[in-house]
DNA sequence: TCCTTTATATAACATTTGTTATATTATAAA
DNA sequence: TTTATAATATAACAAATGTTATATAAAGGA
């Protein structure tokens, strides 16, 4: 019989998501993990093949991550919840900003895209039931938000703006506004 | 005397450039450098006292591509001049995705924040002449088209989405006119 | 108690990278 | 023609990294 497991995959999965989150994509290399482990670099080759399956599952790991702060966050329901799901992408940006760019600034150029049209259509249908618009209007709605939304988070996560929240709250209520407005009533626009 | 020189400093920016467009910031090494100049490491050590500096000549030769191409965009003038601006940024993160990465998506939590004040103060002054908006609202009006604007070019630059131009130009309308509405006329909007 | 199994450790290897030491060689002044 | 200068080439070094070969040792079954 061979010694008990003192290495698990999943302690080798934290570990490495850690180091992410800690120095970025480029902190996760072996010895940096068996170092947080305490261990030599030999359990991570016999918990997955390469380096490169340990770092999908840090992504999977950073994207269990992220579903779990969002909806805690959604819970707590300080803004209305279309709102609120914009305002936990951004604040994920600001409090894990390598997970954020492993995640969501990360080069999709090869990938197959994904199909999102389900969960897309469900939000697009509540956005229609709440404000009147036609299926097109609320579709270009939420897509305009969410490349607002992203372009946001994404200067968060570089430093490229300092965040502060009400600011970000009154972008989104501006653009969502702004936009519903213009949808609703297409007049009282100047040129 | 010494030989002629063959290999500038300026040749070895061009080069190192080249590389970075193809290969992005990791394809930016003293060997690929020299493959492309067909000489050896060499001459770059004696052009720059390490990557870092050649890195950072890089960095300004992109910048001044981008305003070029930004400059030679506005030109041809298929959008109004303000609009202009942001679809040259847009299509330069589509026709040239690791430049862009490299310029406008690098980590800034180290760097001194630059001072745009006085180029950002022209844009709004502009704003406000043509809209009649106060300065706080043009303000806001161009940061959160900036946004937006980014948000689209970095979803371009790493593939999370299809360019379209159509699509991108309605989308910059769709908000810049609802912002404008809603801050021209703050009422017939609906909660 | 001994033995088999295998988790982990140790150590080594190949590759890639930045960088430097040394050798070579073209150039023009002497 | 000779020679000093420095641009370039060659070669080597050190460090970091992924990966693999080999050694060690723990744990329960025989």
């Amino acid at each position: 019989m061979p010694p008990a497991i003192k290495i698990t995959r999943d302690s080798i999965i934290t570990a490495a998501t850690e180091l992410v989150r800690e120095k970025g994509t480029d902190g996760l290399t072996t010895r940096a993990v068996a170092k947080k482990l305490n261990c030599s670099t030999q359990p991570i080759f016999s918990n997955f093949p390469n380096m490169d399956s340990l770092k999908k599952s840090v992504l999977d790991k950073a994207y269990q991550l992220y579903v779990e702060r969002t909806f805690s966050s959604m819970q707590s329901c300080r803004y209305p919840p279309y709102k609120a799901s914009g305002m936990a992408y951004i604040e994920f940006a600001v409090d894990e900003p390598e997970l954020f760019k492993m995640l969501f600034m990360r080069d999709r150029n090869g990938e197959e895209r994904i199909d999102d049209t389900a969960e897309s259509e469900m939000i697009v249908a509540m956005i229609r039931e709440r404000t009147g618009l036609s299926d097109e209007q609320a579709h270009r709605l939420h897509t305009e938000l969410w490349v607002l939304v992203h372009g946001l988070a994404v200067m968060y996560a570089t430093g490229f703006e300092e965040y502060k929240a009400d600011e970000a709250s009154e972008m989104l209520s501006d653009v969502y506004l702004g936009i519903l407005g213009r949808f609703q009533n297409k007049e009282g626009v100047v040129e």
